[in-house]
RNA sequence: GCGCCCGUAGCUCAGUGGAUUAGAGCAUCAGCUUGCGGUGCUGAGGGUCGCAGGUUCGAGUCCUGCCGGGCGCACCA
């Protein structure tokens, strides 16, 4: 927040000064590096010299010496070429560290509907590690919407038909020694779920390996597509059908419940989008906008730069291109969304691209308002890559499962809460957009960048403050701050760009960067300065409150837990 | 072949709307800390920021080319 009122000063002066119009681009305010640059420093000089022509230090003197007229301002300093360094008074500082503790992005427009889709599991088929990537990651991005001001509907869409559930099926049915509905139960047991992964993987191998599965495969497909246009509930292969969906269901909502993400407000399966998907598609194939080709129905990207993609295939099925289209169109008629985001894998983002493209030529207004957010793969650490084929997948419950052994390996028993900050923090911490590689060890460690040893941290910051009794009651700062205190205090004075940084790009990496630069600011501090007992108890009890409550604030929008105790 | 993304220390990664000396964790080495919870603190070594040009007073950051890697390119999601 600092920081951005000091952009907008300094965009004032420029305008008051050399009548410049500076948008914010071009200049930038930061927080300096090294204390001896102030808290706050400014290129502003640098960037308006080129345009004026006239020697940066001189216009650095001139924005700092109406600078210096600011209340909040202690002193300001032109330095090196024509940085523009400037202290803060104490008061401005602890101000904004309290302000930080809950830390809220006030926005003048009005609250945006925004739609937010991610995990999109399958039924009949596991979470592997990438939906726990996209789970993990979409819970904090919608928890970043919501910290902006934003309503947020969480939306899972799953595919319920298609030819994964018809291998699947074909699976079963093998199992079950034909369409014995009656038997699904006993031959389940108790882990439906894996039950269920097993078959799927015996049924797509079986499509690659004896060109007779395959046809009954194909043949299943289409029978699933039939019992949902006919709404069968009755026959066995229906029956079949619907028990393994629903176990699917209940297996994704119990490991979402496990994962203490916040709940779906909804489930669409791909099925209730495809009627309005085939309907749509044949209407604008009429229109132009598709066209037949070989028996299929494809919408052609290159006059776009994209690639030509299938939208209804020869047999008369919907591709899962088709079924985008309808949802983004059913998506569109229930919530009239002011955004809608995606979140997808990266090897589906030219993808998004070629689909949307198509719907924009009939309906512009929901494409203009969605935007396709994509990750990459998570891998092991010894090159271990996740393969969905055969069978042989990494699945959600693998990873906690690692973590875990991890920390017993180290002697720890570690208990779900740290488990899951091991794994989210992880998870967090790297730049959505590329790979990232996941080493237990490393996340479950109580030292180095970890989500458990944040947690530890604020654990250790809550018990020092539950040593001193109760609070001094102070809303202003009891006394000035030493050189120790103010370092602390500078950077706790800088969450609030923080959150404001990452609601704006929805990226929630630098919060994790900054959570633990403070827990190393905060250590650096105490390791010299006692709290209990000290003639400074007071003020510093203020410190280690403020961070406590921003320490916990992190790891709340990251949807990691700070239990007082551990 | 075309398109999209990526290449920063041994490993994993920040930093990429140009700007004061390129950072962190892990690993290695040397000290300190064993009574505010076990995390820690101080310091050292380790970097031609893939390569080559260009723009700029100034480039890890912008532009071009190349090299290397990942993904996508018609009936699978």
């Amino acid at each position: 927040m600092l920081r951005q009122t000091l952009s907008k000063q300094i965009i004032t002066l420029a305008q008051e000064l050399w009548g410049q119009e500076l948008d914010t681009g071009g200049i930038e305010v930061s927080f300096a590096a090294d204390p001896a640059f102030g808290d706050l420093a400014c290129n502003a000089a640098l960037v308006l010299a080129r345009r004026l022509g006239k020697a940066p230090r001189d216009l650095a003197e001139a924005l700092a010496e109406r600078l210096r007229q600011r209340p909040e301002v202690a002193k300001v300093e032109v330095a090196g070429p024509g940085f523009i360094n400037v202290f803060l008074t104490d008061g401005a500082l602890y101000r904004a560290a309290r302000g930080g503790g809950q830390a809220r992005v006030v926005r003048s427009s009005r609250s945006q509907k925004v739609l937010v889709e991610y995990s999109d599991p399958n039924p009949f088929k596991p979470l592997h590690a990438g939906h726990l990537y996209t789970t993990l990651v979409g819970d904090m991005v919608s928890r970043l919407i919501e910290r902006r001001g934003d309503e947020v509907i969480r939306l899972n869409y799953g595919g319920d038909v298609g030819l994964h559930v018809a291998r699947a099926m074909w699976g079963i049915i093998q199992a079950l020694g034909g369409e014995h509905p009656d038997k699904l139960e006993a031959a389940a047991g108790d882990d439906r779920a894996g039950w269920l992964g097993a078959r799927y993987a015996e049924g797509s191998a079986a499509d690659e390996d004896d060109p007779e599965a395959h046809k009954t495969i194909i043949a299943y497909n289409q029978r699933v597509y039939r019992l949902h246009e006919t709404n069968d509930h009755e026959s066995p292969f229906a029956q079949i059908y619907w028990t393994g969906r629903q176990w699917s269901y209940d297996y994704f909502k119990q490991l979402y419940t496990e994962l203490q993400v916040k709940a779906f407000d909804r489930f669409i399966p791909e099925s209730e989008v495809t009627p309005l998907a085939v309907k749509t598609v044949q209407e604008q194939l009429k229109q132009g906008v598709y066209e037949r080709s070989d028996g299929a129905v494809i919408f052609r990207g290159e006059a776009y730069g994209l690639h030509t993609r299938v939208f209804i295939n020869s047999v008369g099925l919907p591709t899962y291109d088709a079924k985008d289209v309808g949802l983004i169109l059913m998506k569109w008629r229930d919530y009239h969304f002011d955004e809608s985001i995606v979140i997808t894998a990266n090897e589906q983002s030219q993808y998004y691209e070629v689909m949307l493209k198509s719907v924009e030529q009939f309906e512009p207004e929901p494409v203009r308002r969605s935007r396709h957010l994509s990750h990459g793969m998570v891998k092991l650490t010894g090159g271990r890559k996740m393969s969905s084929r055969k069978g042989n997948v990494v699945t959600a419950m693998d990873i906690l499962a690692a973590a875990r052994e991890a920390g017993e390996a180290t002697g720890t028993h570690p208990n779900s809460d740290t488990i899951l900050a091991a794994v989210k923090y992880a998870f967090a911490k790297v730049r959505i957009g590329g790979d990232i590689v996941y080493d237990p060890k490393e996340s479950i460690a109580l030292e180095g960048n970890s989500g458990p040893y944040l947690q530890y941290a604020h654990a250790r910051a809550r018990s020092i403050l539950a040593k001193l009794g109760r609070p001094a009651q102070a809303n202003e700062l009891v006394q000035p701050l030493d050189e120790a205190e103010r370092r602390l205090m500078a950077k706790l004075a800088a969450y609030g760009d923080v959150v404001i940084e990452a609601t704006e790009t929805l990226l929630p990496h630098g919060i994790c960067t900054y959570v633990y630069e403070l827990a190393q600011t905060f250590n650096r501090f105490y390791e010299r300065n006692r709290v209990a007992g000290d003639e400074r108890e007071a003020v510093r009890r203020q410190l280690v409150e403020a961070y406590a409550d921003v320490l916990r604030d992190g790891l709340t929008l990251l949807g990691i837990a700070a239990p007082d105790r551990l």
